[in-house]
DNA sequence: GGCTGTATGTTGACGAGGTCAACATGCCCC
DNA sequence: GGGGCATGTTGACCTCGTCAACATACAGCC
């Protein structure tokens, strides 16, 4: 952890300001971010942050697009087991994305749905949120090439693969799904699902 | 719509007060609802709300479920065709949840994503969810019988399409798929690549 | 090394909003 | 027609985001 100090009187407060507010996030959701708790856990005021964000939602915009880019990240990871028969790969991402989501409820919560409107314009966080999608792309359209899944236009099909992921994600962290049912399966099953429903079917 | 008087000074202030903060949602935004805006509207005080809602959220959890009532009974209005071919049907219940939600987005968000922690123990709003899915589980079993989709657990296929919907769902309401997408191709490319996924595989 | 300007951080204040307690009032039932 | 509970109102308090005025540290220049 880079915590000396680095620049002025704080020493890189803007880089901390995010890491902290991703922690309070994960503590105790959201809503137990604000900017005088914030700036109490990290020894500033409440208004040293406005030195580094504008406001308090661009700061959670920085949390969320930090968010995207770990996800983004871990997806990627499993390119080390890329070579993997069929459509293993696929699966790997779609199960990571999920327990991604399961680890960290309230950032996957930010990144998504939170304060939506004022967050879109976001340039940023578009960008974030874009580069998953485009990873995703470029793997559905090796697997095209490979003849694994059916030919159609690769972001269509990336669009459907990120809903259901995103949507099993959603639900679980929302808690909508009976805590009785197994969850890996369920994960399993999900991503069986759509890849079987991609499966090419020109050959039926 | 029933303004007259019904019971006390207001008139069931209560129903008032959800149908009022449902409407406020749909202009503005779940954020732009607060007690004081919402008695303005009505015509009562800030304090007269705390008589029929221990709290704001209360009050949003009732909204929230006049939602999901409401998506349930648009859902279930489709059984008129119900006779339709195939898997037709399910088809058309994951289009009208999709539509519902770009409908109401503000409203969809809301009996999702919205402050979670505090709202997933309102078994009212549980109760609404669980009905969504028992509706959907139904449907699901019946296309089981007539051995047009796979004969596993239907309630974990309903999950599964559960999640494919209120994934796309979510996606598009938080601005996340590419507006030159069209729409409806890609919510009849979800729900197809679904049911082709979960169509019967034994005979393969 | 000392000076000056800007990047940072601090504090006081304001307004919005949720909520509670004390108080007021209407309505039903006996 | 009066009592009592259901409703509604008001004043007050606290939290929070945010801004402006003020304070200070660090960098670079001489």
């Amino acid at each position: 952890m880079a915590e000396r100090a680095r620049t002025y009187h704080h020493g890189d407060l803007r880089a901390s300001l995010v890491e902290e507010a991703a922690a309070m996030i994960s503590e105790g959701g959201a809503a137990s971010v604000t900017m005088r708790a914030i700036g109490s856990r990290l020894g500033v005021s409440r208004g040293a942050p406005y030195r580094h964000f504008p406001d308090k939602t661009a700061l959670l915009v920085a949390v969320a697009v930090a968010g995207f880019k770990r996800l983004n990240r871990r997806l990627g990871s499993g390119d080390a087991g890329a070579s993997s028969s069929s459509v293993e790969r696929l699966r790997r991402m779609g199960e990571q994305y999920v327990r991604f989501a399961l680890e960290h409820p309230a950032h996957y919560r930010l990144m998504y749905g939170k304060e939506a409107l004022a967050r879109q314009d976001q340039p940023e966080l578009r960008k974030a949120a874009g580069a998953l999608l485009e990873n995703l792309i470029d793997v559905i359209r090796v697997h095209q090439q490979r003849g694994e899944i059916e030919g159609g236009d690769p972001r269509a099909q990336a669009y459907v693969a990120w809903s259901a992921v995103h949507g099993l994600a959603s639900l679980l962290i929302e808690r909508q799904i009976d805590p009785n049912v197994d969850v890996d399966d369920l994960i399993r099953q999900t991503t069986q699902t759509i890849l079987d429903g991609m499966r090419d079917r020109s050959q039926d």
